[in-house]
RNA sequence: GGGGUUGUAGUAUAGCUUGGUUAGUAUCCGAGGUUUGGGACCUCGUGACCCCGGUUCAAAUCCGGGCAACCCCA
């Protein structure tokens, strides 16, 4: 193909296959203008292209959030180290990831400052303050903002990097009950977020006590598979009983005229999702967005020939015009011939093209072509809306089948840890009976080679009679997903 | 955590072994011309040796350190 000899040597098209991922994701980041790397390692610049759909994210997030009676605010990024020390099992988890700010121009200060990796401390503080009756209850707060961890594996962008943005949402509630209530709204909200807009499937299930947040009592995760047969950890949820609670001193007095400890959870979504949808949907010729994830959601290339330009060209603004929900690109450049347009397009996610030249104009029609799957249609002009609108349908409903179809392709039943280390070489993401003691979790660890516990789905495929652990042979709690996670 | 590879223009690269012209090429970018249905062509032009130190008459090249990117193993 003409087409593929040109890649790479003008430096403009992905050279790499996606089998080959880690090339092929860097080179796709780089090019597809999602980020760019900085000076300083672990962190990225989020380019227009993709801050964009992050705020995509965040808005229609937001909206859901505020449907549920939760407010935006925004605390401090620097914590103070007492604040920080407080909740033990908190501290532990993050600390040897923090990084802290010690100097203010040439004068040490007394006191040194932790750059947040996450904001309970912080925030709870001043919950203790605010909180002093039952009916301050619920508190419901939320903050997008960016955190920075000091991660010392090696990163990759979106994927693992030390400052990413994200949502906290921190809650306050009288009763267990109700907190633990809240877990399913939440995770609803971002699942819908993560299916019907990013066309990602994810397994849902509560992580084991190795694996869930440092200080919660338990946590429920949105697991992902990656392409390179990796798991990636995206939205959770953290019930955190009265940790924090009794840590940061947030009571209240109830209607019975006892002082009570009040209950809590916390909840994020950060840029890392953005990694997750390039890395799931996008192919050798670079990124594919799904349309609704996608700012422009079409491009219009004419096709100008000296004779026929004006009309060409005057049609094309007029379907400009017309498509204007779908905030299209319409590539007027005629240094381009149409083939150079059409790639860079291609490269960037567009997911509709319109191609329009004298031939269609003779017939009040236009090509489009579907950048999921390079299929081309006529259609007709005065139809072109609706057809528009279907296609648009199909291809985030074609997105989100095949992620589906990777992810179950790639779960695999397992009965004995032969079975186990078997799938997890093949880069599967193995379910699993396990009892729920941390040794045999450890030694899950250990056996595979790094593979983890990923959650433990509330669906419990008992149904044949007993199962035993894979590891101790004793009685199994559960199933769970294993695999090799970011 | 351990080991390895690599840093030359916006991108992809040559040169490095054996130190020595004005650091070569393609593409991108800018100007002009000719073109335009899957990465057109011609002319001219702009643009680079990761940083700090050392060795040397002389460093992209050799040495040390730092920073960064990537790979493998735990």
């Amino acid at each position: 193909m003409k087409n593929k000899e040109n890649k790479g040597r003008d430096g403009k098209g992905i050279t790499a296959e996606k089998d080959d991922f880690s090339k092929w994701f860097a080179e796709l980041i780089i090019k597809a203008e999602l980020a760019d790397y900085t000076a300083v390692s672990g962190t990225i610049v989020f380019r227009p292209a993709s801050y964009a759909i992050w705020e995509k994210i965040k808005e229609e997030i937001d909206k859901r959030f505020k449907k549920l009676g939760i407010k935006n605010c925004y605390f401090p990024l620097l914590i103070p180290e007492k604040s920080f020390m407080r909740e033990q099992e908190h501290v532990k988890g993050f600390k040897p990831e923090v990084a802290w700010v010690t100097y203010a121009g040439d004068s040490k200060l007394s006191e040194r400052f932790a750059v947040r990796p996450t904001s309970e401390a912080i925030m709870y503080e001043s919950y203790a303050k605010w909180i002093r009756s039952w009916r301050d209850l619920p508190l419901k707060l939320n903050q997008w903002n960016n955190v920075l961890r000091w991660e010392f594996k090696h990163p990759v962008p979106f994927l693992r990097t030390r400052e990413f943005l994200w949502n906290e949402g921190h809650t306050v509630y009288a009763t267990k009950e109700d907190a633990e209530k809240e877990g399913g709204e939440i995770i609803g909200v971002y699942s819908e977020i993560c299916r019907d807009y990013l066309a990602l499937p994810s397994l849902i299930g509560k992580k084991s006590d190795k694996e869930k947040f440092a200080g919660a009592e338990h946590t429920i995760s949105m697991e992902f598979y990656m392409p390179n047969g990796k798991c990636v950890q995206g939205p959770d949820f953290h019930h955190d009983g009265q940790n924090f609670a009794k840590a940061y001193g947030i009571k209240f007095l109830d209607r019975d005229g006892k002082e009570k400890f009040a209950y809590q959870n916390t909840f994020a979504i950060s840029t890392r999702m953005l990694g997750v949808m390039f890395a799931i949907h996008s192919d050798s010729r670079g990124l594919i967005l799904p349309p609704r994830a996608a700012p422009n959601k079409i491009v219009i290339v004419p096709i100008l020939f000296d004779d026929s330009k004006e009309k060409v060209a005057g049609k094309a603004r007029e379907i400009e015009k017309t498509l204007k929900e779908f905030s299209p690109i319409l590539d007027m450049r005629e240094e381009y011939k149409p083939g150079f347009k059409f790639n860079e397009w291609e490269m960037k996610g567009i997911p509709l093209r319109i191609e329009i030249g004298p031939k269609e104009l003779d017939k009040e029609s236009v090509v489009i072509v579907r950048r999921d799957n390079g299929k081309k249609e006529n259609v007709k002009i005065r139809k072109l809306k609706e057809e528009v609108d279907r296609v648009l349908e199909e291809i985030q409903k074609n997105l989100f089948a095949r992620a589906e179809k990777l992810l179950k392709d790639n779960i695999v039943k397992v009965r004995n840890v032969n079975e186990l280390k078997k799938a997890v070489e093949n880069k599967k993401i193995a379910f699993v009976p396990l009892c729920d003691k941390r040794g045999c979790e450890d030694n899950l660890k250990f056996e595979t080679i790094g593979a983890k516990v990923l959650n433990i789905p509330d669906e419990q495929p008992w149904g044949t009679g007993k199962n035993s652990c894979v590891i101790c042979g004793e009685e199994a709690e559960y199933f769970a997903y294993v695999g090799k996670s970011y």
